[in-house]
DNA sequence: GATCAGCACTCTGAACATCAGAGTGCCAAT
DNA sequence: ATTGGCACTCTGATGTTCAGAGTGCTGATC
């Protein structure tokens, strides 16, 4: 599905010109614009094979082009030129993610912000998928009697809490038990992997174990659950700035989306399988709640596996080549920050 | 600031006729509603004077009148006769806030989300305040050299975690001994009254205590910080459906203010403090981002003792006597399940 | 055969006029 | 005090006109 040189031409200033402007692109417009010295005449002929082929529609019969989501989509495959963010920008990314604290879950709330705040866009942020990160260390906490904290280091510092019921005969002695069988046996696992485990040992379990070590695997499993994963949202006003768009039912529907977290993890999990930034038009996707949305998502990686994504949701119409470094760049000083802290986790510095 | 029978009237008829239509009312309408036989000609005069007194206005000459905050207020104060919820709506409640976990920070979630749906508004509802809450036990558990978990347990049984940076040389056994002297010492008593403690202890501790204790507090003191206080936004999407008003700019103000943290917690906190239910008009209070919008808040206690609030927010023009005793039961119904959990601590049941 | 000037045609959106409807204020009669 | 009547005002819906922008097509040109 390729365009000769002049078709491509002719579809690239009009997405440029309709992402600059939002409006339609009429053919006097191309032949200024374009670098392609044709008059208006035969940019319109040139236009209207473009139409036939679905990479630009009329609004009606007299207006100009806007680009379809294929002729978005082949403007982001084949030509977008990534500014590379000013000097000024990356290290103000850099101080805001190293200045917070030792809690790695606010380091990814504060990067939701900055780049909401970069990009004036909708900013989406989730937690590292429980089924690709490994752990490191489990505790529990006996906060009285049949009620118990689990507390869940994963490697690059992630920290996971669930409160959860228990018998009531359980000990604090027992839990220092259970927390050591469980840190010693699955250490550096993923979780993924811990769970399958854990079910595997459980079954054997009634055979070799004491009651107690069957305790504590169901303890892990229910410390496992994916209950506890979360999306940061930020930026939800700039929705409002492209006034352009009167649909408030769009606007609606997108809302509705932005409460509903496992819809958004579904959505975004997606992304992470990708090995880089990847670009989801809402309307290609047949996506009802997303069209005339565009998400942009970068995973986050740990080792060199990805287990979570950064990502921006705004219109169609934006500006893609500012956005898109931006979006890149905070996954990749994310990835950077957990090897740092991955790398000096103590105990494991030095070797592998 | 009191009306006579006939101004009220009028008055009344005005404002619940606008909350019902949103459209301002006029004479006619205003004598074929009104329980006070009189002709629109009478009711002009009265509706008259009214807006020379600020209590209605008109948006432009020829049209009815549309109340004023003042108003407003008059028709909330006076005669807000409440609807008693169905049976059915208050076991709804009740069954949803009881059937989540042991976590009482969910409990909260749930509240946000099952008022919100009952009012079909956004509902915001905060945690318990640190000034106000007293706490019943704290744990710290080792996550690595340097860094520690503290567990906050208070009295209903909420729960708050918080990672601190420490000395490395600090071990497990330092922090069982922290948190037994912590315990012994300050159970019991509010954080607020505990922060004071600390600070006037490590006054002390120079010349009386050890080193060891001297960290002991100061481990407390940043577990008592306000960091983790939350609040959760349930139905944003709700403000779509007034699609009368189309001044997009209130809206993305309010969207703005809902991201802001700080700001609705400094707002909500105003109204753990009174009494009872309270309802805030943007208008009136000229709070710039709440104009138009009004917020009913309601708070929940422990003990007797406000100590947090859950509220809805939605436009001036709303169903007050539906939403008013929705907003008042689920306060009342999660203060009577702190109340429980307080009664069941152990330790503590059958004692004061 | 590609290019393009020219032309007829279409559709939008702004400007303007018109008009019914809703509501008001005031006055005079009851 | 109450109210019918009347002149007045403002909005919003409807219709008309018109310039502007854009299109498709045709036939001349290189």
């Amino acid at each position: 599905m390729t365009l000769d040189k002049r078709k491509t031409d002719v579809l690239l200033t009009i997405v440029k010109n309709y992402i600059l402007t939002g409006q339609p692109v009429g053919s006097r417009t191309v032949s200024r614009d374009s670098s392609l010295k044709l008059s208006p005449a035969s940019i319109r002929n040139i236009m209207s094979d473009l139409s036939d082929e679905g990479y630009i529609e009329q609004p009606h019969t007299s207006a100009g082009r806007v680009p379809t989501a294929r002729g978005i989509r082949f403007y982001l495959d084949s030509s977008l030129e990534i500014e590379p963010l000013s000097r000024e920008i990356q290290d103000r990314i850099k101080t805001v993610l190293t200045s917070v604290g030792p809690d790695f879950s606010q380091t990814l709330s504060q990067a939701c912000k900055i780049l909401s705040s970069l990009s004036s866009q909708i900013s989406l942020v989730i937690t590292p998928s429980h089924q690709l990160i490994r752990w490191q260390q489990i505790d529990f906490v006996l906060l009285r009697p049949g009620l118990v904290m689990s507390i869940l280091v994963m490697e690059g510092g992630m920290i996971n809490n669930k409160v959860i019921k228990v018998d009531h005969e359980i000990t604090g002695d027992d839990l220092v038990k259970f927390s050591n069988y469980l840190n010693e046996h699955f250490q550096g696992k993923t979780l993924l992997h811990v769970r399958a485990s854990v079910l595997a040992q459980m079954h054997k379990a009634r055979k070799q174990f004491e009651s107690l070590y069957e305790k504590a695997l169901r303890l892990a499993q229910e410390s496992f659950e994916d209950t506890t994963r979360q999306v940061y949202v930020e930026g939800t006003h700039y929705l409002f700035q492209g006034t352009d768009f009167s649909d408030l039912n769009k606007m609606r529907e997108l809302f509705k989306m932005l409460e509903e977290k496992s819809k958004l993890l579904k959505l975004l999990d997606k992304t992470i399988e990708s090995k880089n930034l990847s670009i989801i038009l809402g309307q290609e996707q047949k996506l009802d709640e997303l069209s005339d949305f565009t998400v942009i998502s970068s995973p986050y990686s740990l080792r060199d596996e990805n287990i979570g994504a950064v990502s921006i949701i705004g219109p169609t119409r934006m500006n893609y080549s500012k956005i898109v470094p931006a979006v890149d760049l905070t996954a990749k000083i994310l990835s950077q920050l957990l090897q740092e802290i991955y790398e000096n986790r103590p105990g494991f510095s030095g070797q592998g």
